[in-house]
DNA sequence: CTCTTTTATCGTACGCGTATAAAATAATCC
DNA sequence: GGATTATTTTATACGCGTACGATAAAAGAG
């Protein structure tokens, strides 16, 4: 009943068909995903099967199984691609002025790239499952917690100009940062509502951190 | 081809089946409601399936379809009791006090409540479709329009108090809203992020209408 | 080569939401 | 009483995501 004891590390086989290396797994994953990244922007998420990315890659739809969790985690790769997007276009923005200046482009960066892919931001934020364990979540590491902090940052250097009130920067940043979320959020999937102009909502909602403009 | 003319109102056929009446169909809609809201309370949405709504109502999973256009459509009229609990809270909270005490308890009301019944909040905020022509909305009419000119009034209230900055009461009640719901947003669908607590991110939020507490 | 073992791929099947069309029902007309 | 007709109810079927088990493939062992 015992496993049968190996020489070299726990659980290495050395009979029996070898496991993918890392490089062919890369390349399988990065055709479903570019093949799936086409398709979900032409038709959306929802309109496009797992039956149908598997005749695009050239391959069984369970096939898709052995690469993937689930159609939502291949969607998590996708993220990754707008998320780069959405800090080059905020880093873009927050490149030069005062501290103020570069905080409140990088908010309106932040703003307009959402408000502009609408259909972007359903995928992302409207998305029920969450990740089992063990799927590639694409969390905080990497660009979205930079970003968090590089937020953080610019307020604290607002706040030694002296165009940000005082306060606990941490707080004011996650502040700022779930107000830009619901004014996306809202004028995104309550579209049927007269919101005010997003630049009206945004400069208003800047007022949790910066001091009014003379 | 052409229609037969009709002696009454135009489309008022003499013969066949009658419809059911409003009364019959109110009933069977309450019913099913009554059902799904049980069921989904329990199992959650996704979890509840159509035949099994159909089974508990006692009918075949089709004949649903001639009283709800989807499965969503149900959601959305089960949406209807969360809001008049949420109300019902809001209400109670901003009952008494000076206008800037009742903004803050106010708002205070709906970001808990949502922080409570997280579940609730995905059914309604998580919610992919968008109601078809025809589907039973739900939208501003009622009580969610109501709500929000309440914040206003509050607003302006507290303007005249003194304790809320001046400026566009509309635009500073939307700017709270969006505010609001982007931290219910951001504390629960990512909650794996070691937000500040509810209470300081709301305090802060506040900012944007009120003036500091002295 | 064949046998064994491990992994990769895929055929089949399940329950889902719901489109479609057949069946049942309840009324009037003759 | 049929026969007709408008409406309601339901049986069937489709494509979906994906669990499960069968099959194919790739290696060492003999």
């Amino acid at each position: 009943m015992r496993q049968r004891l190996q020489t070299k590390k726990p659980s290495m086989p050395r009979v029996g068909r070898p496991p993918r290396s890392a490089q062919q797994s890369a390349e399988v994953r990065a055709r479903v995903i570019e093949v799936a990244r086409a398709l979900f922007a032409t038709e959306g998420f929802e309109a496009v099967s797992m039956r149908r990315i598997a005749a695009d890659a050239g391959c069984a739809p369970m096939t898709l199984y052995g690469y993937f969790h689930s159609k939502n985690e291949i969607l998590r790769y996708i993220w990754e691609g707008f998320f780069a997007e959405l800090f080059a276009r905020v880093a873009a923005a927050a490149a030069k002025g005062t501290a103020a200046e570069r905080l409140r482009r990088a908010c309106n960066a932040y703003l307009e790239y959402w408000l502009e892919f609408p259909d972007r931001y359903r995928m992302v934020y409207l998305n029920q499952d969450e990740a089992a364990d063990g799927e590639h979540y694409f969390a905080e590491e990497s660009q979205v917690a930079e970003g968090y902090g590089r937020i953080r940052a610019l307020i604290e250097a607002a706040q030694t100009e002296g165009t940000a009130w005082p306060g606990d920067a941490q707080l004011m940043g996650e502040t700022l940062i779930c107000g830009l979320q619901g004014i996306a959020h809202s004028l995104i999937t309550i579209p049927e509502y007269p919101w005010m102009a997003a630049e009206r909502l945004l400069v208003q909602m800047l007022g949790v951190v910066l001091k009014p403009k003379m």
